[in-house]
DNA sequence: ATACCCGTTAGAGTGTGCTCCAAGTCAAAT
DNA sequence: ATTTGACTTGGAGCACACTCTAACGGGTAT
């Protein structure tokens, strides 16, 4: 009979570890309230719980589609307030920001191969 | 029998207009050394040549290929060498960082087009 | 005991690429 | 004559997302 223990607390360099993220980042998405300020310990250090680590690795989610933070705050609030319908659409909008900056960039490579395929011209300055 | 004014000057906004960028812009290229010091008018405005627009004409080009401005300054440095073995080794660096950055947008968007289809378990916080 | 590491804070600095501001000059238009 | 408008400068400010610094406290290892 296996016990886990689901009142760990971790420090912050243990949160870091688990997150890919420095610990300075996590005390500045907690300065910017990205993510709720943990408990603290006798001398004052953060005490995260494992509830705590699971809202970080989602925000860490959130910021591998490149989300700005300024719209992981957006959609975190949405997901406190369970609006479902608003969580969808922030990523569905995301979701068309990406496609756009995506055909940027598509068109910028087009042209970087059109200048490399024309190089003779384009180093006379056209 | 026509002539064409290749004496022309322009005044910075005359070069603003034909080029896109802000006056601002243009002084800021000039102080980072990207573009060159034109001539000054009597009572000390810039004076560009007809030279000096196609020079900053190119400079956009290269901007329009999301080059950086560090990397167009090296770009301009090997181009005034007539380095056209360096010229070519920029852009052709360059275009492969524009498809690393085409493959980490398309690497997102799957992940979001993902995040998108398993909405119902994603918002239980997976 | 002493060193050493990890933690704390407010606030400053970084990089990229502008963009804006104040204070001034100068010339043309009314 | 004066107002308007374009130009000049050095330097500050902005947006984004961190990253680092200084100065400090407290716990652990030897």
């Amino acid at each position: 009979m296996y016990m886990v223990d689901n009142n760990m607390t971790y420090t912050i360099a243990d949160i870091a570890e688990q997150t890919g993220l420095s610990p300075d980042t996590l005390r500045y998405y907690e300065k910017i309230g990205l993510i709720q300020p943990p408990e603290r310990g006798y001398s004052g250090q953060r005490k995260y719980s494992t509830v705590d680590l699971g809202k970080i690795v989602f925000v860490t989610h959130l910021r591998n589609t490149r989300m700005p933070l300024k719209k992981v705050q957006e959609y975190i609030d949405a997901y406190n307030q369970q609006d479902e319908q608003q969580c969808y659409a922030l990523l569905d909008e995301h979701r068309r920001l990406v496609e756009a900056e995506i055909a940027e960039w598509t068109a910028t490579l087009d042209l970087l191969k059109y200048k490399l395929e024309h190089f003779q011209e384009i180093k006379d300055g056209k």
